[in-house]
DNA sequence: CTTGACATTGTACCTTGGTACAGGGTTTAT
DNA sequence: ATAAACCCTGTACCAAGGTACAATGTCAAG
């Protein structure tokens, strides 16, 4: 109904105005109607499709994963396993991610901790650990010479 | 000692040839020495400092953090405060991308979780709710019509 | 009728951490 | 002495997801 242009139909999805024309370079968006000037004329769908974008974005697929995911929501004959499968794959990276950020973590703590309970006359624990090969403690702490 | 060539001191830290050009061009390598034919020597001074930048990133400072790290590791005086805040600061944004990542987590188990479940004859869960504003089920899942 | 806020295009730029040439010169081993 | 394996430089390119112009055209209000 709405014939938004290019500026509207940001502001009702709350993206940036080049971005719809980055998504139509993307092939995420199918090129729009134009008016007699030239104007680029969005519909309501063109709305959802944003929306499903971002709503794709926010539990981590890609712009390319979310390409293969539009396609799949316009076939209407029951895609689910297709996009069941895309979603495990990306819960596994997900994961794998949550994984290593977990060990940044760990041994982040470990040197604020030595760092905070350190002898003043020391030097810096931390710095002086960067300059050996960072191992996590649970193992070897044995040497505690 | 070793006066070491660019491929050696590559191949001794375990990185890219190129990259050491790249961190020189970066300020994280001062420039070094030249033979007389132009190429560059190492010293083993430069192995560590390789080795600092590289365990350095395994706990997620950027190579931007890195750089102020190596300045403070040449103030012998007792950097350690500023060290410890980085780290702190540091840590603080992993929490950040862990919360986000958990949060992704979190609607993507749930979204799996309704795929695995809906009966066959429904259009798919998972394409569905992109299309509406993805909430948290915790609060809002009375809507069981 | 003019001003301001919109729109169009192409192109370049941003971040982060590198990698990959091309077109030369050098060194080492045979 | 010649080929392989280095090294040098500058520059361009990669992912990912946009953002930012400049130069120009259009539309609505007053």
């Amino acid at each position: 109904m709405a014939n938004l242009k290019r500026g509207e139909l940001a502001r009702q999805c709350g993206v940036n105005g080049e971005t719809l024309r980055y998504y139509e370079k993307r092939k995420l968006l199918a090129p729009p109607v134009r008016s007699s000037s030239g104007y680029r004329l969005y519909s309501q769908d063109d709305v959802a499709r944003i929306r499903f974008i971002k709503n794709a974005q926010k539990v981590g697929f890609t712009l390319s994963d979310i390409e293969g995911l539009l396609k799949l929501r316009v076939e209407k004959n029951r895609p689910c396993e297709s996009v069941l499968a895309k979603a495990q794959t990306k819960l596994m990276e997900v994961d794998k991610k949550l994984a290593g950020l977990k060990a940044m973590r760990k041994v982040l703590t470990r040197l604020i901790d030595q760092c905070e309970r350190a002898a003043p006359t020391s030097q810096c624990p931390i710095l002086e650990s960067f300059e050996y090969a960072i191992e996590n403690p649970m193992k070897k702490e044995r040497r505690l010479t």
